[in-house]
DNA sequence: TAAAGAAGTGAACAGTGATTCACTTCTTTA
DNA sequence: TAAAGAAGTGAATCACTGTTCACTTCTTTA
């Protein structure tokens, strides 16, 4: 055999695939998935069209994995919220601070990634990413309703109501852009009363 | 001159503009924008895609002119429930409601309204439309703050978070797509503790 | 260096849906 | 009824993107 894979270009194709992601990611930071194209990311990575093809076996591979990737990052930063130390309150409202800075920094990326509807194939993906954010906030208004520091309610309901409550007022259209401490603090009191925490 | 446009004529054209808009809110109901194509409405109607373009300048007038339709009579609903009678907390309750069945009803529809992304001539339209539900909020939280029936908090902040509570735990992805009066019930109680209301 | 093997490339193709426009049909009035 | 004027029509066209593939360029090894 004349040719064979080295380590070189091993490390130059995976150079290559997070060139591309990464060019792929920017799209959607910046226009939503809307604003993801084949021809756009090939060009934001400085490569062919064909090498996108290469790489992802088509768009909806491509759009799915970038997804994941953003939403796992999303993901980790609320869980380590909400795992921290503190009662349920003290976590809640650190989990909401978290929410809102990340989603303060990147607008954009955070409206694609909970509420712009794209490919049925990313859609799955989505599901999975919603019912986890759910759950983790779910999580921690049972484990308050059980201690006795929040009100008797539902979970999953207001679960799904803090996820909504903090999308439209920092990622809604009348939202002030600008990252603010006032909002966030006002957003952390609304989330309380509406768990029922003393505070 | 050897035609005039007589009343039978403008009878008919009012039917057939009619009919048009009443095919295209059916689609939207059924299928959000995305389902609105101008094939599919001048099927709808029983007419030819030509005959869109005589009624409308194009899609974005038509899509723009189905989303206020829609939307005029969506907030008409919201607004009577709040002006009715009562203090600010019982107003806001009946309000919750309201808008949790009409969402319940035709959620493809409010759904569509609310959060589907859609051209940017009908997201002016819907810039419109989210000011004028969230000054509706707005108002009656104001309300209930001035009378202290209400927690003191920043009524424009608090009024996008209702929206996008209702929103999300009603029309979210894994909200229960049948009506139930329990879910119903519990979004009121979030709604109202949220404020601040003593209940 | 030469040949093998793989990566890179982008023009060309394909599907979708908005829009046009030359033509037909209908309505009105002289 | 004939001609004018307007409404109705849908095949053809345009515009936009995802996808393909024949070809080029690069990397490796004998």
């Amino acid at each position: 055999m004349a040719y064979r894979e080295t380590d070189l270009v091993r490390q130059r194709k995976v150079a290559q695939k997070s060139g591309l992601l990464h060019a792929a990611e920017t799209l959607v930071r910046e226009g939503g998935f809307g604003a993801l194209t084949i021809q756009a990311v090939a060009e934001g990575a400085g490569a062919g069209v064909g090498t996108v093809y290469r790489y992802f076996s088509g768009k909806d591979e491509l759009a799915t994995e970038v997804f994941k990737r953003a939403t796992t990052r999303e993901v980790a930063a609320v869980r380590e919220a909400l795992s921290g130390p503190g009662g349920a309150a003290t976590r809640l409202a650190v989990a909401t601070e978290v929410f809102a800075q990340r989603a303060f920094s990147a607008p954009k990326l955070a409206w694609a990634l909970i509420a712009e509807p794209v490919d049925p194939a990313v859609d799955v993906a989505r599901l999975q990413y919603r019912k986890t954010y759910t759950a983790l906030f779910e999580t921690v208004v049972a484990n308050g309703v059980a201690t006795g520091e929040f009100a008797p309610q539902n979970p999953g309901l207001s679960a799904a109501a803090l996820v909504g409550a903090m999308a439209e007022s920092i990622l809604g259209p009348l939202a002030n852009p600008v990252c603010n401490a006032e909002t966030i603090a006002a957003l952390r009191l609304f989330c309380m009363r509406a768990v029922g925490a003393q505070c």
